[in-house]
DNA sequence: ATGACTGCAAATACTTTGCACATGT
DNA sequence: ACATGTGCAAAGTATTTGCAGTCAT
């Protein structure tokens, strides 16, 4: 996204355009995946060197509730992305926590009956697959992968 | 979930039968919502008064390493429930984060390429239909409903 | 001009850990 | 017996808040 568009939709949604938010909003359009808020941090750290962590909290908080952008909870962490991304989903193993990003296609529901939405309006679907890695399914076998979390393993 | 089954599964897996192991998945067995850890430890309480937030910490963290339960991250805290409870979803609104339970009935997927699993063994799926629900569509319109996170809402 | 926004630091919330003692097998 | 598990208190990590000063409109 260009700066210029960014300015566009923050105005569109009554939000001040200021330098934080619209590099905010550029790290996570230039970026796929779904960042922490420490990474974004770190990432608009790099034009705006002054920025504060709390900054970043503030505009990731102002930004989702005008629904720009998604806040999804992965292994205790907040991660971001555009609401306008393309979606994709996680598989993540219920052993060691590695989270994978899976691409599902253009996921369509079978029978999703209006009436059990309550009238809300469906912006994204986030699918989660729990599941146990062929790392974790042997225990016995089980060696520590690269960028798994281990034993103390976080819940 | 009786006692007597409960301790077979914790011995089926290796770990030891506690009355506190037996009680948080007693507590899990008997409520069909996903449960935060404080709130495991309220119930047990009832119980074990005696018993620590930090033991029941622990019996979680053990027993999902044990694929006994499924641990989900909800508005920054997570939540539990029994790998073998009826899957339910969740409907939650970007704007005010109420969560909403949603009974989509059976969910089956148009084409899940077994390739892109990496040969995860899935558990089950979890689906969170991020949206906006009627009372945060209108914005100047917006009620404080009575179970709503407000204004200073988290993120 | 003025209310919204920022940066800082301090506060809060949730979860994890270290360790001495207790308990299940 | 002895590894495992418990309870307590203390430490972490992630996120939020209060406030004085700053900036976008």
């Amino acid at each position: 996204l260009e700066p210029g568009q960014i300015a566009s939709l923050l105005q569109g949604k009554g939000l001040r355009v200021t330098p934080q938010r619209v590099a905010v909003m550029g790290v996570l359009s230039r970026r796929r995946e779904h960042l922490s808020a420490e990474e974004v941090f770190e990432q608009v750290r790099q034009e705006l060197p002054n920025i504060s962590l709390a900054t970043v909290y503030k505009a990731l908080g102002e930004l989702r509730r005008k629904g720009q952008i998604r806040a999804l909870p992965v292994l205790g962490r907040l991660r971001f992305d555009l609401t306008s991304n393309p979606a994709h989903h996680h598989l993540v193993c219920e052993g060691c926590q590695r989270v994978v990003d899976v691409e599902l296609g253009t996921l369509r529901w079978p029978e999703m009956p209006p009436e059990a939405l309550m009238g809300f309006d469906i912006l994204s679907v986030e699918v989660i697959l729990r599941s146990i890695c062929p790392d974790c399914r042997e225990p016995s076998t089980r060696q520590p992968a690269s960028n798994n979390l281990q034993e103390g393993a976080k819940l």
